[in-house]
RNA sequence: GGGCCGUUAGCUCAAUGGUAGAGCAGUUGACUCUUAAUCAAUUGGUUCGGGGUUCGAGUCCCUGACGGCCCA
């Protein structure tokens, strides 16, 4: 943000911000303002749980004493006695306030205090007469005086975009939103379990490559001053994890971000974090076992069922996912296609024009046939299924299938007609790759912005030998999404990609 | 890139082309067990920006910005 538009931010005022200004004004005059010694010992949900068989006798007698801090999220005064919710990290617990319980003075100060000031609060524990444990205060303090208004109490945000632009106040006010990102943790952390355990090496490999590769897509490109050359950000860790595999680390594994110069839509956000893992001595059935094994897992673990329920859909990861070739799969959606028009090239050609797909004369059958898949196949492929047999054309870095060359070991998982993963038995002739590589690069020479470089390092790399691999990536943003019933990818995001705010002048 | 929809007080929303309102929040007062506390009074507006039509525009037209949904 530039200097100018920072100060415009600046005067986004209005009389509500000036006041709370004025209130802090006073603050610094009387002392610290900003003080950081007060120390909390306990999570208001921890409370709550830990004390919820507690009767209000018990509590009596046992005079827990407790210190907690959070925001005031909710503030009842009536008269000598006040009643005020504050929120934390693990949730909300109410403090009972009355005036000659506090020092002299406090409970005046108090009563000037706003919603959204955090404060931290000393006292012991209780049960009012409607049966909420509660805080009995015997000291409060005004830790962090805030000076914007939340949102509306009972509404809170429903703009979309002021949703995401700040979304530090919709994850205070939202409990959706901030489940959403708990789980999202939780589920990175459970896939990280998983593949430890089973004896996978987390890895990081550079983001910024001096040869984008591993994925057919258009690469942001930056500037290293120092070395004075082109770098680009990633589009995908996959050669560098094989190189990996070359190196003698076996199963390795690695969760961080892509990024990809294309649209933005509800399903794509232009970087994005990607799982990929690679395993020796392993093939793509294999990883398809291990995948089903991961989301019925993750599945339990997160939604607590085998069967998750996406946008009024129910899928059942309980079940043996479908397994089904791209060719037979676009005949079994699609009665109207046949066997004969989908296994030559020129009636392939004839069907894309019937069913207005763009082509270029230089896409062969297997081009022709993912296209016609994608088009006519993907979006019907509700429940969990593997999608194999992947024609070599679209697969640069995948096997070629023993008993039919023009396919690759390769599946795709989809869930809810979108792709949830992405695996295939790794292409490790050194010179077929490199063929493959030289076939890309004519692409690109003829114009394809996502066509691969040829990438002289990796195929060094395969030239030493890389062992017979099988290798997988996850996208975690549409998983995430699966998992906590989110329409769009933003909702996933902590901070979605957005245009600049619109200048306020 | 195309289509549709949206942008009004800090927030959530109203307003036949005819004086821009309500609830919450804020301010002042009352109230020592409240739960969207309650009661009384009260402050608050560049109606997203620019242009146009009109006696008169939040409202109609054009244009731009940002966002949402759908399609490619």
């Amino acid at each position: 943000m530039s200097d100018e538009s920072q100060e415009q931010q600046q005067l986004d005022e209005n009389k509500l911000i000036a006041e709370r200004r004025r209130k802090l004004k006073e603050l610094r005059e009387a002392g610290q303002a900003f003080p950081n010694d007060f120390r909390r010992d306990s999570l208001a949900a921890d409370l709550v749980a830990l004390y919820q068989d507690y009767d209000a006798e018990r509590l009596e007698q046992e005079a827990v004493p407790v210190r907690v801090a959070g925001r005031m999220m909710a503030k009842r005064v009536m008269g000598k006695a006040s009643f005020v919710h504050i929120q934390d990290m693990s949730g909300r617990i109410q403090l009972f306030l009355r005036r000659d319980d506090l020092p002299e003075g406090v409970y005046q100060d108090f009563k000037g205090w706003d919603i959204g000031d955090i404060v931290g609060a000393e006292g012991v524990l209780m049960r009012t007469k409607t049966g909420e444990l509660s805080v009995k205060c015997t000291q409060l303090r005004l830790l962090t005086k805030s000076l914007r208004p939340l949102p509306e109490k009972w509404h809170g945000i429903s703009d979309q975009e002021t949703r995401y632009r700040q979304r530090y106040v919709d994850l205070l006010v939202t409990e959706e939103s901030r489940r959403t990102f708990i789980l999202r943790s939780r589920i990175v952390q459970y896939i990280r379990t998983f593949l430890n355990a089973r004896g996978f090496l987390e890895v990081e490999t550079p983001m910024m490559h001096p040869i984008p590769g591993g994925a057919t897509a258009r690469p942001f490109q930056t500037h290293h001053n120092a070395l004075d050359m082109p770098l680009y950000l990633r589009v995908a860790p996959e050669l560098y994890l094989k190189r990996l595999v070359v190196g003698g680390f076996e199963k390795v594994y690695e969760i961080n971000r892509n990024f990809r110069n294309e649209g933005v839509s509800t399903r794509h956000n232009p970087e994005f974090t990607m799982l990929e893992f690679y395993q020796a001595y392993a093939d793509y059935h294999m990883l398809m076992d291990l995948t089903e094994e991961l989301l019925r897992a993750l599945a339990v673990e997160v939604v607590g069922s085998e069967t998750i329920s996406y946008q009024g859909e129910t899928f059942d990861f309980g079940k043996p996912f479908t397994r089904v070739s791209v060719f037979d799969a676009i005949l079994q959606h699609n009665p109207e296609i046949t066997r004969e028009e989908l296994s030559d090239l020129e009636s392939a050609r004839r069907l894309c024009e019937r069913l207005n797909i763009e082509i270029k004369d230089s896409y062969g059958l297997g081009k022709l046939q993912l296209e016609i898949f994608e088009k006519t196949t993907e979006h019907k492929l509700r429940e969990p299924t593997f999608v194999i047999d992947y024609p070599v054309e679209v697969s640069p870095l995948a096997r070629p299938k023993d008993d039919d060359p023009f396919l690759t070991d390769r599946f795709e998982l989809m869930v809810g007609g979108r792709e949830i993963a992405n695996g295939f038995s790794e292409l490790n002739d050194p010179e077929d790759q490199a063929e493959r590589f030289r076939a890309q690069a004519r692409e690109k020479a003829a114009g394809d912005e996502e066509a691969m470089h040829y990438d002289g390092d990796y195929i060094r790399a395969l030239e030493y030998g890389l062992p017979p691999t099988a290798g997988e990536g996850i996208g975690i943003d549409r998983l995430v999404m699966l998992l906590t019933d989110s329409a769009s990818i933003r909702d996933v995001l902590l901070f979605p990609a957005m245009r600049p705010e619109a200048s306020k002048v």
